[in-house]
DNA sequence: GAGATTACTTGCAAACCGCAAGTGAGTATA
DNA sequence: TATACTCACTTGCGGTTTGCAAGTAATCTC
């Protein structure tokens, strides 16, 4: 509950998105979920920036709520949750890049591995495209259990 | 004043980045700024999404200190201030596009005139050239007074 | 000089954020 | 069986930000 109310602004899209996307964390965590294939709650919770558990947790709800992630129980370890992306937020990757390639452009210091900047600059779509394949690869593997 | 302390969150980037772009109203103004090429205090408060003028105002000096805007007064008009982008916000326009390629994906009714999405989705990279075109010749017409 | 236009500012209540601490269920260790 | 630990949250609270309505001061129009 708290954060958001859900009658939208207008009928554009950005409007539309940004009722989603607008705000200081939830990108963050997508770019965990996403980009680092994090799944659990300490695994975000870790993240550099310090997010707190109550926000975390009140993102990861609306996200559940909002389609963006699967929520399931961890088979190997009771009270575990895995968080999923679902097609919804992997469709939010090239929003993420974009970003990502922005700030990497203005931002004084850049912390991101070298390596993951050139292979996005080179090829953005193939980059997108591999990175849907590794969940795609996890999602399977998961279900085959 | 008020809004947005400054010190950054982490190295990353993405959080750079959000640091700026990361709330409901500023790329809804840089979505006018640049898309619509609205100049006009009045202009902005007059998009459909009903934005207060406290938040505008705040939102465009958090701008011009940020280098997305410069302010000049208009020569025609006295009052009047005329709101333009810098390269630094036309560099937004990637992201700007991919949240409203994302939007209109999801979002249950589209308002984006056909046209415009047609284009982009052709061509995204001739249309980003094209629009920042648009600004290039602003700039050197009032430039020429 | 009266009224409109323009870019803001101010005041206030409600919503939201950030921090610190707590909770309750399951897990590992002795 | 007891103890400590892990894990995903929740709670309480003070401070910040938002959203709304109204006001202000400088120009322009008539």
């Amino acid at each position: 509950m708290t954060v958001k109310s859900q009658e939208c602004r207008s009928d554009c899209p950005i409007a539309y998105a940004l009722d989603f996307v607008g705000d200081k964390w939830t990108l963050l965590v997508l770019r965990d979920l996403i980009l680092s294939q994090k799944r659990y709650f300490q695994e975000f919770l870790a993240s550099n920036e310090q997010i707190a558990s109550n926000i975390l947790a009140s993102r990861l709800k609306l996200f559940e709520r909002a389609g963006l992630v699967t929520r399931a129980d961890d088979p190997e370890h009771g009270r575990r949750v895995i968080y999923t992306p679902t097609e919804k937020a992997l469709d939010l990757l090239p929003v993420i890049l974009e970003i990502l390639r922005w700030g990497a452009k203005y931002a004084p210091e850049n912390g991101t591995p070298a390596e993951l900047m050139r292979s996005m600059k080179k090829d953005r779509d193939g980059f997108i495209a591999e990175v849907r394949a590794r969940h795609a690869v996890r999602r399977t593997v998961r279900d085959a259990r």
